[in-house]
DNA sequence: ACTTTCATTTCGCTC
DNA sequence: GAGCGAAGTGAAAGT
């Protein structure tokens, strides 16, 4: 990873065409051969970037960044206060815990905490409008797609809504019934799915977890 | 703008937990008190960061970042292979041109590209839940109304079809039809948009500005 | 301050 | 590789 430190402008041509006026900015050229170009504040986001593959030209005072679709970053130099590279190797990467995938592993596996004597057909069930989270089958042996959110909203009863409108198009399964399932359910997420027949289920991750554990500790 | 490379763990505790094993990264400390942990690849996007404001504690070989929300973000630092502070001062800020606020622009210039005889009756037309992107009339009088998105989604179509319910209730405007403008429409949302009558028309950006530029150009 | 919407979204997964 | 949904989405604009 090379560090440089100059007083510059930039322009990208590419997808859209952007404009930096002259001002003093971190690039970090990393060993991809991608670059960002950083400010003193405005976090996480660069001002404007390059993302790999792309080759970097440098002439005199005129960086130009090009990627396989032709767009181009070009970087104007006028002073360089800072030129530094270091040897970082690749980078063993980032475990997360506790994101929607993780609690509908969770549910996957514990279907009977949705409902009594639930079974799962399979995760991410899929339909022409995009996969649904969990199918399952109640103890009469019917058809329940659940549809798991970290944080239930509107939008996420809205998603249900249509899938359970083309699942029970379908003679094969219908009829459906459908569950939304999150670890919290705003009030007003919660009116319109009961309005709608959808039953609201809250989940507790820790003791989804929990109670994972303690089936591994009986053992 | 400080700058440190060293070889160092980090784990966060927040809306999720997440883990980076110890290895060599780069820390950026931006003057707002912000602090982003890169890689030496892949994209503009930091493995693990803290957005402003928060506040950072130094003790030895460990940092805690903390904000207000009372996440933490803990660095352990095993060695520092380099540190370099910088003077930046504040950016004056990117000019962007080319996103959807343009893409509208040109579609209300050339309506025709939409449909044969279209002609504008407005701009952001106003509606109790929000504004109408175009509305226009078609070759028989009859009223268009349009959403424009750059990218075509499930989510502009349920949009469109919440205006139309409520613009069809309206005897002066009704009956309206709708149209689904945008650079790419995802095959989903273009099966859920026509299953509810609204047309779909997928857009040229270059081709647009290149009418415009030859409209311009011809006087 | 809160809500809505856009993004050069990026990222990860499934088909 | 394309397509889709989630993201510690972030960031900006309007209310």
């Amino acid at each position: 990873m090379r560090l440089v430190v100059a007083r510059c402008s930039v322009d990208y041509v590419g997808r859209l065409t952007a404009h930096l006026p002259l001002a003093p900015r971190l690039l970090m050229l990393k060993a991809d051969g991608s670059i960002l170009v950083h400010a003193d504040g405005g976090s996480y986001k660069p001002l404007n970037w390059m993302t790999p593959p792309c080759t970097i030209q440098e002439a005199e005072g005129r960086w130009t960044v090009t990627n396989k679709a032709g767009e181009q970053l070009i970087i104007t130099i006028e002073e360089i206060t800072h030129d530094s590279s270091h040897e970082l190797g690749v980078d063993p990467g980032l475990r997360k815990d506790g994101v929607e995938a993780h609690l509908q592993e969770l549910l996957a596996e514990q279907p009977g905490v949705i409902g009594d004597g639930y079974t799962l057909v399979r995760r991410e069930f899929p339909t022409a409008i995009g996969p649904v989270d969990l199918m399952c089958r109640d103890s009469g042996g019917g058809s329940v797609a659940i549809e798991v959110k970290r944080r239930g909203e509107i939008d996420g009863v809205e998603q249900l809504t249509r899938y359970l409108e083309l699942l029970n198009r379908d003679p094969l399964l219908a009829p459906v019934q459908g569950v939304f399932a999150a670890q919290v359910i705003k009030p007003q997420a919660r009116v319109l799915a009961e309005d709608r027949g959808i039953r609201c289920v809250t989940v507790d991750y820790d003791a989804l977890r929990g109670v994972e554990k303690d089936e591994l500790t009986l053992f």
